[in-house]
DNA sequence: GGTAGTTACGAATTTCGTAACAATC
DNA sequence: GATTGTTACGAAATTCGTAACTACC
């Protein structure tokens, strides 16, 4: 499970659409098609169900989101909070001009 | 920032040490090595200081370490709790035998 | 000269996008 | 036949490990 997968999954999660989600993350279908089934076949089981119109999720697929959105504000957090420490500190890779 | 990065940078801030971090991951100096470089590079601040016996916490480091478990224990439990969900409910992948 | 991290570089793996396919209305 | 997801497949990018290098006692 990669964090990659995770931001795939919540925007398909999100738009109920592989190609919508795509254009979003500006990225093909197929490549985003790949993640979710790479997901679904990580944890072995489905997440979405295929239906005419789109993807839907199915009870393990909210499960899913709300740990995956969890994931997603703590990554930004933490990159967030460390360039803040950065700033604190002394020596910042940036030099201050 | 991956999540393969952040377990990296976990293991070397817990053994304080690159080669035994490597080895407690399976894995080569060099490699984590890289994956400790680019996780400074993408913060844009360096997370450890190099210091002849290994490499010690930074505050950069310190703050990030914290994000880091959290981020870590939240994708044990999401993948535990979409395998729970999966049980509960009707169909998974792996027939019941 | 031993211990530690890093850089060079070629091989293996992964991941992308285009094109073709399958399924549903 | 239009819309949607998936599979095939070759090209590009990433990531690994061995070997060589650098720095510090």
């Amino acid at each position: 499970m990669s964090i990659t997968h995770l931001q795939s999954f919540v925007a398909v999660a999100e738009e109920g659409h592989v190609g919508r989600a795509a254009r979003r993350l500006h990225l093909t279908q197929p490549p985003l098609s790949r993640h979710i089934l790479a997901l679904e076949d990580e944890l072995g089981t489905p997440l979405f169900e295929r239906v005419p119109r789109g993807m839907r999720l199915l009870p393990t697929g909210e499960a899913l989101l709300h740990h995956a959105r969890l994931i997603l504000a703590e990554v930004e957090v933490a990159a967030r909070t460390v360039r803040e420490a950065a700033r604190g500190s002394g020596a910042p890779k940036p030099p201050p001009a």
